[in-house]
DNA sequence: TCTTGTTTGTTCAGCCATTGAACTTATAGG
DNA sequence: CCTATAAGTTCAATGGCTGAACAAACAAGA
């Protein structure tokens, strides 16, 4: 999705030095918590200020940073002008597909969400064709939005429901489609000449909520109509041999539990899935009210149904996470989707099962918080993807720019 | 364990650029099917050939390489002379603490195992100060072989069938330990001056089945008494955040199982551990005889009992495995420890139940096979994190030998 | 107001690793 | 014996980092 990184069996030489410190110290600048100086870069990276230099300066004539006009610092001394990632440099675009919407937004170099586009649509009732043309849509009103602001789209990353394997969508259960083939970017005018990826919505998800949070290893659990998962190892996404993993939904609480569409028996999806905390709880599945908002409301009003089905799905959420905990030895788990709204209710079950199941539970207890994000997370995560790819690889960047 | 690899947040200075470059080579060296010459690595790695022979000179000068004398090869042209990891340069020692056993080996730089020492003796009887000398007995024995043999002892790793987090044994369940210290370089007079580091048993195992086998990406299972694992991703392990990853026998098969000595239910360990395979089969507890050769021969020989019961190993097994491949989108699961022997029959209920419950099987199925170390793949894998720690940096390597 | 001390940012010579091309060495084949 | 070919070495050039000196900007005190 993002282009290849650096690898550990490329050969190094004095350019891939540079490029590599080119990313440290743009790293360094959108990561600190207040605008660095050169010194204060100089002081974190370990290089020298007379390298710090040179290299801030190729990124201020790149357009990725620049410098803060007015200057005030405590302390004696000459004060240090501080260097802010650039707010007219590139943009990522983010694109989600979703059973009932489509969305677009744009994130910049300091991962700012500066536009965002959204239009309700079935995509149940739609080929996946009229979907990329709806899609398309979005796109062109996102990418002139942001030129407005000055920024310039660098790429874009899609957010599907659905297995991605190569150029096609393998399966997306909840949309109805099967080997359907992405788009190319040909078919988005607003994106001519830009690279256009995809990847997993939750996956995705899992990265917006790691910049988001800051956190560097974690689980991230979604709950939709199906339950989707992605892994955040050392700051990184894991997305393993296919880009497959994270695929909670399945894993086995009973082995002779209820029948899955996947085929299986007793997967998670059955516990904690929406239909199915619906169906447990007693709420009616058709009418236009929302299943979630049923579920919360049901839940803030003491409905036993309710709670009784929310300590169901936290007790089968519970179980799975203590094994991908134990597999894993992950701290900290987030939950996505609709798990954030109903968190409170779900935590009880969901923590005593981690209590009890994870064998280091008694050393290091495993920390579980809401998303900060919310439903938003998959399409910010598609367009930090993008963001990503330049922050990973700043020379890359800047040499499509000045040829 | 091995010391710290170079990380993504270090400057790099010309030094580095070399220093990754040596590794670069050397890694060409030690994995290339026949010996590379100066060329062959410089084709290979995309460095100039200038460069590689400078590199060559000071892996030859600093004792890791070595050039082979006679030169023969087919075709025109001057013939290049192979350079071959040193038969005479350091040797990792991996030492291994089981509930029966102790053992010590040394592996050289090409991953060939020059030495080991194995005594019997159960733990379960005796102090850990009392192992600990046992073991510095065997260390003090390889040593002195290996040094005969031309090689330097370049550091060694134990491995421990336990949790393991900063310098002591949380727990170690068969052992009967916890908290216990773990011992100083100084405690072992052959090591002095070297790194001793310590490691899970199946973790370590699992790195020397990628050594052994070449696989990048697996999942590796050891039943013994109890059931551990190991991650092995990219070609490296995957420790997680305290290094406990892998602990796949307190994955949770059936909520309502049956208790657990970890203080859960139906973890993964009471269908498919050592003990549990027993009394499902109905073979005595006690006996001279090891359970292990009980079940072997018992399948060969057609009993039902002991079939069923490998069945029902065979099939939680799959269960919890199907979680993991889900969770990380891993291709290939081997199987160690005592499942290595009893693979033919564990195997058709496990790729049963992963057939049906990994959820992209149908396009990519999981490949089951068994271990091609053994029982000797812990302590072979704690030898190889020696070496692997050389690989990694031969700079560092190359620095403290000649200062 | 002026001086002193402190910190930031730049300049420049020196260093170091890689490159590329020329050169030497070693072999096969005619 | 000569030619073609490939391996390995030598060396000037290049690019990027360092360290030290220096200029710039500010606070504090006299």
């Amino acid at each position: 999705m993002p282009a290849r990184p650096p690898r550990r069996d490329d050969p190094v030489r004095q350019r891939s030095l540079r490029d590599h410190n080119l990313a440290l110290v743009l790293r360094q600048v959108t990561s600190a918590p207040r605008p660095p100086s050169r010194a204060d870069i100089a002081a974190a990276t370990g290089l020298t200020r007379a390298t710090v230099s040179t290299i801030v300066d190729e990124l201020i004539a790149g357009g990725l940073v620049a410098e803060l006009r007015p200057v005030s610092r405590s302390g004696v001394g000459r004060p240090g002008t501080g260097i802010v990632p650039a707010g007219t440099g590139p943009a990522g675009l983010g694109m989600e597909v979703n059973v009932d919407y489509l969305a677009v937004c744009a994130v910049d170099l300091a991962g700012a969400v500066r536009h965002r586009e959204l239009r309700h649509l079935d995509q149940r009732e739609r080929t996946p064709a009229q979907t990329w043309r709806a899609l398309a849509g979005l796109a062109d009103r996102t990418a002139a939005a942001v030129g407005a602001l000055g920024l310039v789209p660098a790429g874009a990353v899609m957010a599907v429901p659905g297995l991605i394997e190569g150029g096609t969508i393998r399966v997306a259960p909840n949309l109805g489609w099967q080997g359907v083939a992405l788009p190319a970017a040909a078919d988005f005018p607003a994106l001519h000449g830009l690279d256009l990826g995809a990847g997993n919505e939750a996956t995705l998800a899992a990265l917006g909520e790691r910049h988001a949070t800051g956190l560097d290893s974690f689980l991230y659990v979604s709950g939709e109509i199906g339950v989707g998962g992605g892994i955040v190892l050392d700051g990184e996404l894991f997305g393993g041999s296919h880009g497959w993993a994270g695929e909670i939904g399945h894993v086995t609480i009973d082995p002779q539990g209820p029948p899955c569409h996947c085929g299986a028996r007793g997967c998670l999806e059955q516990y904690a899935g929406e239909e199915a905390i619906r169906a447990a709880a007693g709420l009616s599945a058709d009418g236009d009210r929302p299943v979630l908002a049923g579920l919360a409301d049901g839940a803030r009003a003491g409905r036993a149904p309710v709670l009784a089905a929310l300590d169901r799905a936290g007790t089968a959420l519970g179980v799975a996470l203590s094994g991908a905990v134990n597999l894993l030895d992950i701290a900290t788990v987030v939950l996505g989707g609709h798990y954030a709204e109903l968190i409170d209710w779900l935590r009880p079950a969901l923590e005593r099962e981690l209590s009890r199941r994870v064998l280091t539970a008694a050393w290091s207890p495993v920390e579980v918080r809401p998303s900060a994000l919310g439903a938003d997370a998959a399409m910010i995560g598609a367009a930090r993807a993008v963001i990503q790819g330049i922050l990973d690889d700043p020379a890359r960047f800047l040499a499509t720019r000045t040829p």
